[in-house]
Formats: structure tokens, sequence, C-alpha cells
DNA sequence: AGCTACTCCTGGTAGC
DNA sequence: TGCTACCAGGAGTAGC
């Protein structure tokens, strides 16, 4: 699945093949790629802009559009599960799982190509009106293990569902967070509140340090679906420590890595490593309360 | 506030 | 072999 990693190697890799393109056309074979603008008002949109940026915030793509001097809005496009972007020759086929095309003024085309039909290509005035609140970039200096610390603090949640919100912190996704908890020996089910600062400071490290790792070898690919838009595999699939290994030893320990469901999520961790919460009985939580009354 | 369930989609695969 | 049923999974939304 296209996570920070993946898609901060996409948008490098189409780079060259956009910036300073005119677009000249639009193809659009799968209306809802475009979140809710009819074709010819997308088309109307772009043709005749120019793209003068592309840039990654979290797990979306920036294209920013100028009419000569004058800012003409921007695309925001999101992988989801299975989209890819590719710039080829005009001749190229993209096959049938294309969903958007834009012609550009080098003879060349922009794909967007999306099997399972989740990922988006949005027109808008500006980013933030196209996406939601997103927390801070994990690699940008605000992402500090204080800033962690503190806002785990500030919550009560499973870490890893509230490290899956992208309101919370922006570009982790099922692998990447699996990873980086296993490397923070933290359960995903430990509550994010009672999460201490050595802790927070490791997951902090874990979560930086995977991400970099990934983006090194231009993300993972265990599946049919993502590839590089040069059309090669990433290859930190082969650094996983937890994910889709279960009932493989860890490396860490030898015990069998296990597949559990959090928050309605295959997640992967090793029971000895990443020590599950105690569940505190229902007396002792009582007992706790009326200490504190 | 934070949880669960449901939706969107298709290709792959398990089971028969 | 060929069929059906089910599942993964990011994120939005609804309901509790």
């Amino acid at each position: 699945m296209p996570e920070l990693p993946e898609v901060e190697t996409v948008g490098r890799l189409i780079r060259p093949g956009l910036v300073g393109r005119t677009i000249t056309g639009t193809r659009v074979t799968w209306t809802r790629s475009l979140g809710g603008l009819s074709k010819p008002k997308f088309a109307k949109a772009v043709i005749g802009a120019r793209v003068t940026s592309v840039w990654r915030r979290g797990k979306y793509l920036v294209f920013d559009l100028k009419r000569g001097r004058k800012s003409a809005g921007c695309l925001v496009g999101h992988l989801r599960m299975s989209g890819r972007m590719h710039v080829e020759a005009g001749d190229w086929n993209p096959g049938r799982h294309s969903r958007v095309r834009l012609d550009l003024d080098n003879g060349k085309a922009f794909h967007f190509i999306d099997v399972r039909k989740f990922g988006r290509l949005i027109y808008g005035d500006t980013p933030d009106r196209v996406w939601p609140a997103l927390g801070p970039e994990p690699l940008s200096p605000d992402f500090t293990a204080e800033w962690l610390h503190e806002n785990l603090r500030s919550r009560k949640r499973q870490l890893k569902p509230l490290l899956l919100d992208q309101s919370f912190l922006a570009g982790l996704g099922n692998i990447y967070v699996d990873e980086s908890l296993f490397q923070a020996g933290l359960h995903p089910t430990r509550v994010s509140n009672e999460v201490r600062a050595p802790q927070a400071a490791k997951l902090h490290a874990a979560i930086r340090r995977t991400l970099e790792e990934a983006i090194e070898r231009e993300g993972s690919s265990f599946d049919t679906f993502y590839r590089t838009p040069e059309g090669q595999p990433g290859s930190y699939q082969h650094q996983f420590l937890v994910y889709g290994r279960q009932g493989k030893p860890c490396r860490s320990c030898k015990k069998p890595i296990v597949r559990i469901v959090v928050g309605q999520r295959g997640t992967h961790v090793c029971g000895r490593c990443q020590p599950k919460p105690r569940q505190r009985s229902r007396n002792a939580h009582t007992a706790l309360y009326s200490a504190h009354d």
C-alpha cells in the first residue's frame, strides 16, 4: 500500500516529467477519480495550465498549476490502495485500469492508473481545500520526541489506530506503523496516554528511521500493485521485521510473529518484544479511583 | 472523545 | 477445471 515512502518515491520519479509542462488535453475514464468534479469542469480547470512544482504532504502529491505568472490552482493526488502515476510517451498504453490521462505539450502524457478505484486526482484552488486537517510531517523538524510524548499523553487511544490517524501524524499506514511499533517495543493496543517519555522517544526514532530507510529503498512492493513510475518494485519489503511475517520467527527473539486485528486492521506483533499492556481488573480500576478521591 | 460498522472496489485465493 | 464466497485495505461517514 502506498504510504509516505512510496508516495515520496513516486513524486521524485514523475517530477522531472511534469514540471514545466503545460497540460494540453484530458481523458477521464473513471469520473469518481476526480472527487466530484465533472469531466468538462476538470478539463476546463487544467487544460492550458502549466505544472510549476510537484511536492508531497503525508500521502498526498500536489501538482501546482499556473497560467502565465498567475496561480491556476492545483491537482492533489492520493494513491490509496492501488494507485500509480506515470509520465510516458504519447503512444504508451496504460492498460485497462487507466483512470485519468493528462496530455502534455511535449507529446508525452501523465497517467493515473488505479485498479481498485479508491485513489483520487482532485483539482482545487489550494491543497488545504482538498485534504482534511493533517498532523505534522514525520520527517519535518516539527515532529520531535517531545511533541510526540505530549500529544500521546493528551489523547487516550490505542497506539495503532492513533498512528494511522492522518490528523494526528501524516503519512504512516499499516506497514510502517507495525514496523515502527515493533522497533519501539510497543504493543499496538497500548493506550497512548500511558506511554512514558523514554518510550515516546524510542517510538519517534523508530518512525523516523523506518521512513528514511524505506525512502532510501524506494518503498515496499510485496504484491502486484506498487511499482515505482519506472516500473521497478521498491525493496524495503526485504527489511520487514513484522509486517506480513506471521508464523515466522521474530528477527530479534525467534518467537513466531502473530497477526492480530486492531481497529479492524491486520496487525503484526511479536508477543515477547512487544509486551501486551496489562489488563487492569475492574476492582483495581475502582481502587485506583477511590485512592485518588 | 473515541469506538465500531459500513462503504467504496477489484484481483487473488480458499474451498468445494 | 470452474464456480462462488470471501477478504484486504485507506479513509470518509454514521451512529452510539
